[in-house]
DNA sequence: CATTGACTATGACGTTACGTTATAGTTTAT
DNA sequence: ATAAACTATAACGTAACGTCATAGTCAATG
């Protein structure tokens, strides 16, 4: 029994114009037709499919998908591995371009107690000079690594952390903007990351000491200044977040 | 003395195409025009192109450039600090999609090893369907499959460890009771195991990283909880106490 | 002075992966 | 029979230009 348009988009999660501009490119065309000309796509074209929104997700472009799926001896292995390395030159750079903002949100910042007129004149020229010379130059540049590395490390280490914090914490903002459970798949993720983090990088942390840092986290008003501040409402929703993390943990053992 | 067009491209790296672009959209338009309608660029205008190209290697798109660059008062802080963020969610997304293609990789590698069928047949479902489901779930868009990957992640090896840990603070909460000096020998043996634990399981800690960590325990809010919840005064014993350690290892180095 | 080469201007289509109408025919339930 | 729900093709819109195509302009040369 084959499927209709609707019928695939529904069971993929994907919509129905996509399906359409597949079968256009030629990357999926369903198996037959009706006699009206309704797609009819076959068990064989869910599982390409499925393949095909594997390597989507993947961030695969549609052109080099069409290789992948196209032919079976068509290597996949190498084809990961490429997009692996590309993957990782793209998170060099965005890391790079970090830096270069927290570099550029510190100068703002002296800037503004040294002298207000070069907010005006907006940035000053030399962090931008310098960035862009750096930029260009990045790829035939050799780090001259000091001793003061280690004393940076410590910084920009700690900074590090508090940016996985940044995100997780926004993330779930987000989430309880959208109207989330906080028993959720989705925010009890990113609590398990926060969890994670806290025994990895600082302490070793119970269940029950993380339920009573949530219960801190409404209590106690510095706690609650730094989440109201994220979102309003934000303490209150990773205490119950967090509650219910530790509920199904202690349910797991028992 | 003003630039013409392909100067202004030659002096900043871009092409002629880009500026005529930037003047479409109003980005940048040009000081002036000649007779014959040729674009005359300013000084001001370098500068402005300096600071559009700036914010535009930090990954900004144009409209957001056209806000940033247009008016003074803009708030540039936010707009880095906003930006930040959403680099910070793309690091994290090219993280997990490089788990994904890892984890890929080896069960291609298993299963050509296994069972040359699977060769023909590309990816086994299972791995296809188990990170879809997580992707649904991720975004929280249908799906509440609550499962507990994170948690699972602890496992045996870190319980072993949180149970280490848990007996050293347990350990010099109690010496603290007894009014120990954090300066004793006793506590100090405590401290090195930390100390240790932190060097082999964790990260390369130094005596300085270490220090900074004491510090940690008192001044952020999230440490301090922690401690406090084990013994009241512990955040701060525990700060003194790391202090000394520190201040010990970097005499015998000198 | 006309020609040539270098430069410039304004369109306008192509690119990626669809979203979004718009128009029109088909199937199904009532 | 008619409405509701579904389907098809067509075509424009998106971001930031690259890439022609067509045509006018400027400086130097023969």
């Amino acid at each position: 029994m084959p499927y209709t348009v609707k019928q695939m988009a529904e069971m993929s999660g994907v919509s129905v114009r996509t399906l359409h501009h597949y079968d256009e490119i030629g990357l999926l065309s369903p198996a037959g037709r009706s006699a009206a000309g309704y797609r009819k796509y076959s068990e064989e074209d869910v599982e390409k499919l499925q393949q095909i929104l594997f390597f989507k997700e993947l961030g695969f472009e549609l052109g080099e998908i069409a290789k992948i799926t196209g032919s079976p001896d068509f290597d996949r292995r190498s084809a990961l591995a490429d997009h692996k390395m590309v993957l990782l030159k793209k998170m060099d750079r965005i890391k790079a371009i970090i830096k270069t903002i927290d570099k550029t949100m510190e100068s703002l910042e002296r800037g503004n107690k040294m002298n207000k007129k070069e907010m005006f004149g907006a940035f000053d020229e030399k962090t931008i000079e310098e960035y862009r010379k750096e930029a260009r130059a990045r790829y035939g540049e050799k780090a001259v690594e000091c001793e003061r590395r280690t004393a940076k490390y410590a910084k920009d280490d700690w900074r590090a952390i508090q940016d996985e914090y940044a995100v997780i914490y926004r993330a779930i903002g987000d989430m309880m903007l959208k109207g989330a459970d906080p028993a959720s798949a989705a925010v009890q993720e990113q609590i398990g990351r926060h969890y994670s983090i806290i025994n990895e990088k600082f302490y070793s942390c119970t269940p029950e000491i993380f339920r009573g840092l949530g219960e801190l986290y409404v209590s106690d008003a510095r706690f609650t200044a730094f989440y109201e501040n994220i979102e309003k409402g934000l303490a209150e929703y990773m205490r119950r977040a967090m509650a219910v993390y530790c509920d199904d943990i202690e349910k797991k053992k028992a």
